[in-house]
DNA sequence: ACACAAAGTATCATACATTGATACAAAAAC
DNA sequence: GTTTTTGTATCAATGTATGATACTTTGTGT
């Protein structure tokens, strides 16, 4: 569980541990049933509340990737069924689309070459696809 | 000016408003010299408060994109100097392949199959790198 | 000159979101 | 059955986003 926060960071602190969870997940750093740190652990490493942490798991609860259980010996690890990856809608492909056009925009507008901009993004597409899980890909 | 905000979306309407202008910038349909709308007629179309607007506009100038002045006849438009694309440094490069990360994890979270979100990272790069100014590539 | 109109700007208030301090509840370990 | 380890709930403090309203600047018309 490589994972650092930036309190200076204009994104808050509970979606950058969102985010940073879900990106160990889709990259295979983190499979399922793996146990994350408890909230009151990864909140000293962090140095944040442990109520951000915990904000932020039950957050990763509620989009399914994450199941969480008070008391000793239980806890919180990755969903076990989190492979059985649904089927994409168009609004989801609109919405990664949009995701794709934002970075593509700032890309173009800070200077970044076509070249090193399209390397970025199939480099970071390989990343994530290539590695982790099944080869479950869908539409 | 093709621009839409959403008051129910977690983004403050404040940056869907920067983005929206540096998107319809970077991908050619604004060019620099034109005239930006007043902030008064954008807010009414958007059904925002004329302040937002106004905010908006100064984050744009403060970016350097906008040039804005009081008086009638006045107003605010693309800056015109806007064109002298700088060389991105390792940081920029950095952040814009991180950006693409984000976007790729989420793709994968959410079902969508590698071709696709190729397709869509790849059509996105040819929109704004493609279409507009000119072809002044640099590192 | 003078008044008016059209543009951005400043000030203040309010609502909401983020974070933290502290106390609580549940379940296993001993 | 007590203790310990887990997540949860409640409340306060701070900051950010948005809006209402008034102000300033500059061109236009007479």
């Amino acid at each position: 569980m490589m994972l650092v926060v930036s309190l200076e960071s204009k994104e808050p602190v509970i979606d950058q541990i969102v985010g940073g969870i879900r990106r160990a997940i889709a990259g295979g750093e983190l499979r399922p049933g793996d146990e994350l740190p408890p909230v009151r652990q990864l909140a000293a490493d962090l140095g944040v509340n442990l109520n951000t942490v915990a904000r932020a798991y039950r957050a990763l609860e509620g989009a399914g990737l994450v199941s969480t259980a008070r008391g000793r010996g239980r806890g919180s690890r990755v969903t076990s069924d989190c492979e059985l990856v649904h089927e994409s809608d168009d609004e989801t492909r609109e919405r990664i689309e949009g995701g794709f056009g934002d970075v593509a925009a700032d890309a173009k507008l800070a200077g970044v070459s076509f070249e090193v901009a399209r390397a970025a993004a199939l480099r970071q597409l390989q990343r994530f696809y290539g590695a982790a899980s099944g080869k479950g890909g869908n539409a």
